[in-house]
DNA sequence: GCCAACGTTGGC
DNA sequence: GCCAACGTTGGC
């Protein structure tokens, strides 16, 4: 089992979202970094810290589950999807996905300044100078440091 | 809204 | 294969 971290604009989709409709395909994912842990990497039951970024406090402020492994992104295809990649076809696919469910919402929200000030987190990509990835692997000890700060 | 830090594209 | 131009992300 493996841990994640999944960000999302709460203005396009919020935890609040997610709690709501229970499972979402996670798609729109067009970096080939993320694609390829998309697609490669997560297995069904690994843990996702759900991130918001864009937004006036960003952090985390929940936790979903993988609920399925990846598979293609057919948003890809669609012309009229904001993602829409003509050169992903449905046989030979570019961008994949996978679908998230809900866990829980933390009981408060755990900001970017506090990971960022907290010692013992230093190495995490989230909080590295630059680090545009939308989906990046958490290591299960911070998993752990990061859930004792709730 | 600004802008630094990236990733991608495409000319050469 | 290099690299300048461009687009995007995301904190601030």
């Amino acid at each position: 089992m493996q841990y994640w971290l999944m960000k999302s604009e709460p203005d396009a989709f919020s935890i609040d979202d997610l709690a709501r409709v229970e499972i979402e395909p996670w798609d729109g994912v067009r970096n080939y970094q993320a694609r390829n842990m998309l697609r490669d990497q997560m297995q069904i039951g690994d843990q996702v810290f759900f991130y918001h970024s864009n937004c006036e406090i960003p952090g985390i402020v929940g936790i979903a589950e993988i609920a399925t492994t990846g598979y293609p992104d057919d948003t890809a295809q669609n012309p009229d999807a904001k993602y829409y990649d003509p050169k992903s076809t449905a046989e030979n696919p570019r961008w994949y996905r996978v679908d998230v469910k809900f866990v829980r919402k933390l009981k408060r929200t755990i900001s970017l300044n506090e990971l960022k000030a907290n010692p013992t987190l230093t190495e995490i990509p989230l909080v590295r100078k630059g680090n545009r990835l939308s989906v990046m692997p958490v290591a299960a000890q911070h998993w752990h440091d990061i859930l004792a700060l709730e």
